[in-house]
DNA sequence: GTTGACATACATACCGGTCGGTATTATAAA
DNA sequence: TTTATAATACCGACCGGTATGTATGTCAAC
């Protein structure tokens, strides 16, 4: 769903919201990509700053010009690359559709496609964070709350319209079945993730898609 | 759904499936617990031995006594505890179901009275550690697949229970409700845990009820 | 007197973070 | 246009602390 290269963008540019010109050295930004890889991979506590700069060849002193310690480094990985991540694959695609059913169950259709087996492999960045760092820094924790917030709000949102124009049951709360909705896609990729396989997270795409197709009219 | 006093089980019994009498040490069972519980918190790779000690008062020399190195308890904390407690807390209670459809609906509407709010705060043992291993160690990720493939089949036979008697609707595949259904579980106790209420988990719970009962036929 | 169940001290590696120094660029007075 | 000054960007050796893991010793039981 953040695949490699939805929206267009690639894993290489998709955390670029401004322009850069090719003599700026953004010692920065390849920091904050490196730091990304790196937390997504291992965690944010077992995340080495050592590795991030062996991968990016920059020094330990350019780090600490550039942020204030790991955990800001970790605040700066959410705010500008995982929660603009998160919005680039499940927010705003979700704005356009002008059946909203129909635009939703082709999204979950087309999902399968779009998962490159790195995605599988590690799982949504935004759930792996939320697990490990809820529970133990609270800034963290209200970062990452006010992108779930996001995501739950614009399902809403979509199933609000559906409502309106008459499409879903009346039975059909939109923010409850949002909530379920978003649990059902970050329990896909959970599971896609344990099995190393798409096989679960195709059943969790046709059970949503089955959800969807029951509280329609 | 692992709650403090799920099954008339403790934290500080729960882990124990044979009999014990007053004058053994047992100090393996001793650092499992607490090493299960230092991995709930911090998760594997920051789980600190020592600190695992220091709770215990066990010494060093007696954890590398009973397990080879950190990995191996790791995997012990998998199969001794974790295991047991997903088994009793969530496959158990569902094969005594008079009504499958029934007896699901009405656990669900327990469920949310089983959970102290450590629960809550920790989240599913089972997720955290998947999340964060099943990328990186085989070992953890095989038994870790092993459980949550035990728990899909133990929905699924009890939806095809159901349908068995006629309860269910031609259309639902017992496996693929069951897959569906456990990430809608899973994913509201991410949703609880981050935005640390039960708010999520009770839409989550309606929204999964929801389903069960459209599915009815 | 051999084995199992520990206890203690130590080895080694890596961690996040600091700090004095330097190269480059921007600003602006002379 | 030159030059003084200041801010920014970066370098990398070093530090204290903690991590897992090991080597050796003790001691009770059979």
């Amino acid at each position: 769903m953040y695949g490699a290269d939805m929206n267009g963008l690639t894993d290489n540019d998709v955390y670029w919201w401004r322009p850069l010109d090719d003599t700026e050295p953004d010692t920065r930004g390849k920091i904050l990509f490196a730091a990304y890889k790196e937390i997504h991979l291992n965690g944010f506590q077992s995340a080495s700053l050592s590795h991030i700069l062996a991968h990016t060849g920059v020094t330990k002193g350019a780090l600490y010009h550039h942020f204030q310690d790991k955990t800001e480094l970790g605040y700066a990985v959410v705010d500008e690359v995982i929660a603009r991540r998160i919005h680039l694959s499940f927010i705003q695609p979700f704005q356009h559709f002008d059946d909203p059913i129909e635009g939703f169950i082709a999204f979950i259709q087309n999902a399968g496609n779009t998962f490159s087996m790195t995605d599988i492999e590690l799982g949504c960045p935004l759930s792996v964070l939320a697990q490990e760092m809820a529970p133990i820094d609270e800034g963290f924790r209200t970062r990452l709350t006010a992108i779930y917030e996001q995501w739950h709000q614009s399902i809403a949102d979509l199933l609000l319209r559906a409502k309106e124009m008459g499409l879903i049951i009346d039975e059909a709360d939109p923010y409850t079945m949002a909530v379920t909705m978003v649990a059902i896609m970050e329990g896909a990729l959970n599971a896609a993730k344990v099995s190393q396989s798409l096989d679960k997270l195709y059943l969790c795409g046709q059970g949503l898609v089955q959800l969807l197709q029951l509280i329609r009219k």
